[in-house]
DNA sequence: TCCTTATATACGGATATCCATATATGCGTG
DNA sequence: CACGCATATATGGATATCCGTATATAAGGA
């Protein structure tokens, strides 16, 4: 991550936004959940997620047909202060509920 | 403020990112200042510097001919920790050797 | 190999953002 | 009132962002 303003810009959109701030509850993700807890389409997922992997925010590894996201470990503490922050002022509380009832979650089967 | 998102797109701008963190380490500063200091022009400085007024992010206040801003007193505790954070990370300190260079500061004049 | 599931990308259009330039407003002074 | 300084806004064009839809790639299993 280079310059706080390109993290903020990656942070102002609500779908990257989410994406992030699930992470930081979940630990590590597939897209297929990203998409279940979000309630969004699979491309639009896909796009915004591409995007803060290109940014080097988030790391992908591809586990089987699944390809697993978290947030990059070499991220800065100013990074995760920020991120802190956010979570502390997002309810997030339903999207997560919403997680929690998403049958068969290939991030739970695997490890 | 209302959400992160919004809080988080007008942070996205090196404008409006380096004049919160000017009024972070000064605490009131007047539209000429920020326009020596950060070397751009006045429209420019005067229509990001009206966005973040528009937010409720900053507030101005009137003092004769010259407009002050200063961070919006009811700016909740989670925008005070990102911009803390954004602090961390950024130099700034050119900056504020521009600001301190310039001749005939109206801040320092009244109050 | 064929089919299914999971994920990524390409394309085109709608909208938002940002800027420089020009002009307007507001205040203090003569 | 006229002028000068500080600040605000309007206009138009260039560029970026975001989306839905369609399609491409990749892996696993029959």
């Amino acid at each position: 991550m280079r310059d706080p303003e390109t993290f903020f810009r990656a942070l102002s959109d609500p779908t990257r936004l989410r994406c992030l701030l699930l992470l930081m509850a979940e630990g590590r993700l597939c897209v297929c959940e990203f998409v279940h807890a979000l309630d969004l389409s699979q491309p639009r997922v896909s796009r915004h997620l591409g995007h803060l992997r290109d940014l080097g925010i988030v790391l992908d590894e591809r586990r089987g047909q699944w390809v697993h996201y978290r947030l990059h470990p070499a991220l800065p503490q100013w990074a995760h202060d920020v991120l802190e922050a956010a979570f502390q002022a997002e309810g997030l509380r339903d999207i997560r509920q919403r997680l929690a009832s998403m049958p068969d979650r290939p991030s739970a089967a695997c490890d």
